[in-house]
RNA sequence: GCUGAUAUAGCUCAGUUGGUAGAGCAGCGCAUUCGUAAUGCGCAGGUCGUCAGUUCGAGUCUGACUAUCAGCUCCA
C-alpha cells in the first residue's frame, strides 16, 4: 500500500472518511431524535448528505445540537464493525428496529445477496461499505453540517419528501476553512447579484423566469452574437429567423406535443390554436422544405438565435441559469449518412474553439436514446454508434450517460468548467433522424431520384442568457476588453482639463471603443474608485501634466498604474486587445 | 410543482413586550478643483410584497396568495 492511502489524495479513502461522517451524523440523529427514520447517507462531490423521515423539519439550532452530538461520538472512539446477514435475517434485522426505508432498500436486492452492516456503538446501519475503522479517525473540527432541506425519497416527486441534512468533513481544519471561503467567493460572484450591481440584467416579479436586458448587458449579449456570426460564417453556415408563435397542429407534427406539451404555453389566434415554440427545429424544417434542394447543396448548415419560451416549474427557477424565455444559439446540419461523422467533427471543434476563447475548460457525455425515443431500434443503435466513433477518433475523454438523451435522438453534451470549478450544460451535439423523417424532408440525389437528409442540432452556447450568466460568475464581473460595457474609463482630475478629457473620450470613440468620461467635481480616487467597482478596463487619469505633454496616463483595473502613454499608441494596443479577444 | 425559510427607500440592513417608520450607500442641490479605491454640508425618497382577518390601534399577530432564497424534481 502506498503512503497516502490515509489521505484525500485517494479518492475511496475521502469517500470513506465522509461516508463515515455520515454516519456518525445518522447516529446523533438516532440519539436526539429516536423516532427518526434512516433512509440513505451517500458521500457526495463536496461531502455527503443523509435524508431521515421525522415528523418536524431540522431547524438551524437542531443542526448545531447535532454537530456537537457528532463531536461527542468522535470523541467516544466507537470502533465500526462489519457484519454480513442473509437477505431474511436483513429484513428481519431492520423490521425489528423499525427501519422501514432499509427493508425497502434491502428488498430490492437480489435474493442471494450478502447483505453488510456496519455497527458503531448502539448505531446499526445498512451499508456496502468501506468504512474507517473508528469514529475517532474523523477531525471533530473539520467537519460541519451545511444545510437541512426537504428530499424526495428516491428522487421520486410522487415519494414522500424526507429531511435532507447536507455536511462536509475534512482531514484538516484548513481544508475545510478553504472549502468555506471557496463558497464565499461563488457567493460574492454571483451573476444575480453582480448583474444588478454592474446593471447588466435583473428579473422582477412581474416576469418571474423572463430576463430584462439593460444596455450594459445588451453590450455583452451583442458582442457574444457578433463574434457567434463571425465564426459561423467562418464554419459555412447561413442564418435565418423563425417566426415565435406556431399553429399548434406543427408542434402534433414534430412530436412535441406527445412529449413536451407540459412545459409549452399556448394562445389563440383568430379562434385557431397557437403555440409558443420551446424549440426551433421544427420551424427549421419549414425553412428547408422551401424547395427542394440537390445532393450538391448538403451538407446545408444553418444558423437561428432563436428565441424559445419553456414552462418551467416555478421552484426550478435561478436567476440567468434557468429561466422560461431564453435565445439558443441553434444551428442545424442537414446532411447525407455518410456526411454525418465529418460534420459532428466539425461542430465539436467549432464548440471547443469558442469555449477555449472564454478561458474554459471542458468535459463532453455521451448521453444515448431515452425511454420515449420515437425512433426504431435500428435507427437508435446506428445513430448512437455514429456518435461514439467520433468521439473515439477525437481522442477526447467522454462519459456515458445512459438514457439522457433527447427524445428525437442521442446527444453529445458539453460541460464546461468555469473559473471555481464549477460546471454547466451548455454545448449539445444531437443527431435526428426522426424530424426529417416527420417532416418529410427530401434531396435529390446523383440517380434523379429523391433521398431522405438527416440531421444534426447543435449549440454551443446553449442559451445566451444562460452563457451570460455563467461568464459573469467566471470573469466575477471583470469581463475582458471586447465584451466590457465600458471599455475605457477617462478620468479628468480637474475642471481645467474636462475639455480635453472630451476629446480623448472622442477619438477612442472614433477608434471604435466604449468609453464614459467623468467630470463630476469628485477627487480621482472617487472616480478611480467607482470605475474600479465597476470593473471598467481601462482608466484614462488627465491632469494638466498629461494635457500639456499631450498624453495619457493609464490605469489597468488588475494591473494598476501603467504610467503615461501617447493616445495613437494606446488606441493600436487596446485595438490588437480587443480583436484578438484576449483575456486581460 | 414539492419541503423549509424570507419579503421594510434604488441597494445593504435596523425597527425592542402591537401605539401608524430609521441608518449607511446611491440620487439631487450647494460649496470644494483636488494626482491613482470614498471631500464636506444640506435636501429628497417608503400606502413596510398583495389581499383579507384579529384588535380601540398591525411593519410587528393569524390566514391566503405572489415573488425570492436553499434544496428535491427537471433542464439550455
Amino acid at each position: 500500500m502506498s503512503d497516502n492511502q490515509y489521505t484525500f489524495e485517494n479518492e475511496n479513502y475521502k469517500k470513506a472518511y465522509r461516508h463515515t461522517t455520515s454516519h456518525i451524523l445518522a447516529q446523533a440523529v438516532k440519539r436526539l431524535f429516536p423516532s427518526a427514520k434512516l433512509a440513505i447517507g451517500p458521500a457526495i462531490e463536496d461531502g455527503f448528505y443523509y435524508d431521515f423521515d421525522t415528523e418536524t423539519p431540522f431547524t438551524p439550532e437542531d443542526l448545531d445540537a447535532l454537530e456537537a452530538e457528532m463531536r461527542k461520538i468522535i470523541k467516544e472512539k466507537l470502533p465500526l464493525e462489519r457484519f454480513e446477514l442473509s437477505r431474511e435475517e436483513a429484513i428481519a434485522f431492520m423490521r425489528e428496529r423499525q427501519e422501514p426505508y432499509k427493508v425497502e432498500l434491502i428488498e430490492d436486492l437480489p435474493a442471494d445477496a450478502v447483505i453488510s452492516f456496519y455497527r458503531q456503538g448502539d448505531f446499526v446501519d445498512l451499508c456496502a461499505g468501506p468504512h474507517l475503522d473508528s469514529t475517532a479517525r474523523v477531525k471533530a473540527n473539520a467537519m460541519k453540517l451545511t444545510s437541512a432541506t426537504g428530499a424526495y425519497w428516491r428522487g421520486n416527486s410522487d415519494n414522500k419528501m424526507l429531511q435532507r441534512i447536507y455536511g462536509t468533513s475534512f482531514m484538516k481544519k484548513d481544508e475545510l476553512d478553504a472549502y468555506l471561503q471557496r463558497i464565499e467567493e461563488a457567493k460574492k460572484r454571483d451573476h444575480r447579484k453582480l448583474g444588478r450591481e454592474l446593471e447588466l440584467f435583473a428579473l422582477y416579479d412581474e416576469g418571474p423566469g423572463f430576463p430584462f436586458f439593460f444596455p450594459k448587458g445588451m453590450v455583452i449579449r451583442n458582442a457574444l452574437e457578433a463574434f457567434w456570426r463571425e465564426l459561423h460564417q467562418e464554419c459555412g453556415y447561413s442564418e435565418i429567423k423563425t417566426p415565435i408563435i406556431l399553429n399548434e397542429e406543427l408542434w402534433h407534427r414534430s412530436g412535441h406535443w406527445d412529449h413536451y406539451k407540459e412545459n409549452m404555453y399556448f394562445t389563440q389566434i383568430d379562434g385557431e390554436d397557437y403555440a409558443v415554440k420551446p424549440m426551433n427545429c421544427p420551424g427549421g424544417m419549414l425553412a428547408y422544405k422551401r424547395r427542394m434542394w440537390s445532393y450538391k447543396d448538403l451538407p446545408m448548415r444553418v444558423g437561428e438565435l432563436g428565441l424559445v419560451h419553456r414552462h418551467e416549474l416555478s421552484g426550478a427557477l435561478h436567476g440567468l441559469m434557468r429561466v422560461r424565455a431564453f435565445t439558443q444559439d441553434d444551428a442545424h446540419i442537414f446532411m447525407t449518412a455518410e456526411q454525418a461523422e465529418d460534420e459532428v467533427l466539425g461542430v465539436i471543434e467549432k464548440i471547443d474553439t469558442i469555449y477555449k476563447l472564454f478561458g474554459f475548460d471542458y468535459h463532453v457525455e455521451l448521453s444515448t436514446c431515452p425511454e420515449d425515443f420515437i425512433g426504431n431500434d435500428e435507427v437508435r443503435t446506428y445513430s448512437e454508434s455514429i456518435l461514439k466513433s467520433v468521439l473515439d477518433k477525437s481522442g477526447k475523454p467522454y462519459t456515458l450517460n445512459p438514457g439522457d438523451g433527447a427524445f428525437y435522438g442521442p446527444k453529445i453534451d458539453f460541460h464546461l468548467v468555469d473559473a471555481i470549478g464549477r460546471t454547466w450544460q451548455c454545448g449539445t451535439i444531437q443527431l435526428d433522424f426522426q424530424m426529417p423523417e416527420r417532416f418529410d424532408l427530401e434531396y435529390t440525389g446523383a440517380d434523379g431520384a429523391k433521398h431522405r437528409p438527416i440531421m444534426l442540432h447543435t449549440a454551443a452556447y446553449g442559451s445566451i442568457e444562460r452563457f451570460i450568466g455563467i461568464l459573469t460568475e467566471h470573469f466575477a464581473g471583470a469581463f475582458p476588453l471586447w465584451l466590457a460595457p465600458v471599455q475605457v474609463a477617462v478620468l479628468p482630475i480637474t475642471d481645467r482639463t474636462a475639455e480635453y478629457a472630451e476629446s480623448v473620450a472622442a477619438q477612442l470613440r472614433k477608434a471604435g471603443f466604449r468609453v464614459e468620461t467623468d467630470t463630476r467635481s469628485e477627487k480621482i480616487g472617487y472616480k478611480i474608485r467607482e470605475a474600479q467597482l465597476q470593473k471598467v478596463p481601462y482608466m484614462l487619469v488627465l491632469g494638466d501634466k498629461e494635457q500639456e505633454d499631450g498624453v495619457v496616463t493609464v490605469r489597468h483595473r488588475a494591473a494598476g498604474d501603467l504610467g503615461a502613454k501617447n493616445l495613437a499608441e494606446l488606441i493600436t494596443e487596446l485595438t490588437a486587445e480587443s480583436d484578438t479577444r484576449a483575456i486581460k
